[in-house]
DNA sequence: TGAATGTACGACTAAAAAGGTCGGATTTTC
DNA sequence: GAAAATCCGACCTTTTTAGTCGTACATTCA
């Protein structure tokens, strides 16, 4: 339960080598390289941080990804948020197509606790994460 | 991600039922009802709470279940890790099968996110998630 | 003592999600 | 125009989750 999913993983994996290097752009397949990940889904991931304004996609011959948002300003929860899409710690809370849903007792504490958790990964930088 | 499975919601509906009520036993059937739960799922849920020392079985004829723990001494982590048993934000931190273990750029950074995330669980309580 | 009620537990099946792959289109540079 | 790169949709496979079934065992009460 409550575990990282292999496509953060693999977005925390590119995003380090992005603040560990150079600034010069580096294309998904160095990347997936670099990180042992599958190059395709490798180049999936980062697509979405590019379209999500963390990197930065340059195309042509000497083309790639470039680190463009400050890592100190992204939050785990926004990196988990944009890599898998869905938030939320019940399906209820986002799809509202828990079948109890009329009948849920703990609506309010899920909830409760769903906002403590966001509010939790909303907290944590990924730079902090990477300078432990 | 990061979602909350049907078990641990079972566990925190009857946990509330327990809570709320007055002390005399409940059956799994009883609680079922209450919850519009399946009785077998519910039924597998409670054996474990009683297990662990959570609840109390009670045999025969108007046998059921008592909530034997203070509810505020048992931690979000410990429900979570007693009804879905493995704990852990990566596969690698507990089944140790990560094809990537050896080349891993994240690990510290994992391990260390990890620890947060633990730490954050267990310093809530079911009461305190019940009582807003 | 035996029937009713309930717990305990393993094996199995079906549905859903995660992870990964394939093929092709678009954009830029040389 | 060819090469190298990003982009994007559809598909397949594997794993996990959710739920069911059947059976054995424990206790109470008539």
């Amino acid at each position: 339960m409550s575990k990282l999913n292999k496509k953060v993983e693999y977005a925390l994996m590119a995003l380090k080598h992005f603040a560990e290097g150079d600034d010069t752009t580096v294309s998904a397949k160095d990347i997936a390289e670099a990180t042992h990940a599958p190059a395709e889904v490798t180049a999936r991931v980062l697509q979405t941080l590019s379209s999500h304004g963390i990197l930065k996609a340059e195309y042509g011959l000497h083309g790639g990804y470039r680190l463009v948002k400050d890592l100190a300003k992204v939050s785990v929860y926004e990196l988990m948020n944009i890599v898998d899409g869905s938030t939320g710690l019940a399906k209820c809370l986002s799809d509202k197509e828990c079948d109890l849903l009329k009948n849920c007792t703990i609506l309010t504490p899920v909830e409760n606790l769903n906002k403590k958790v966001q509010d939790f990964y909303k907290s944590i930088s990924i730079e902090e994460v990477f300078h432990v």
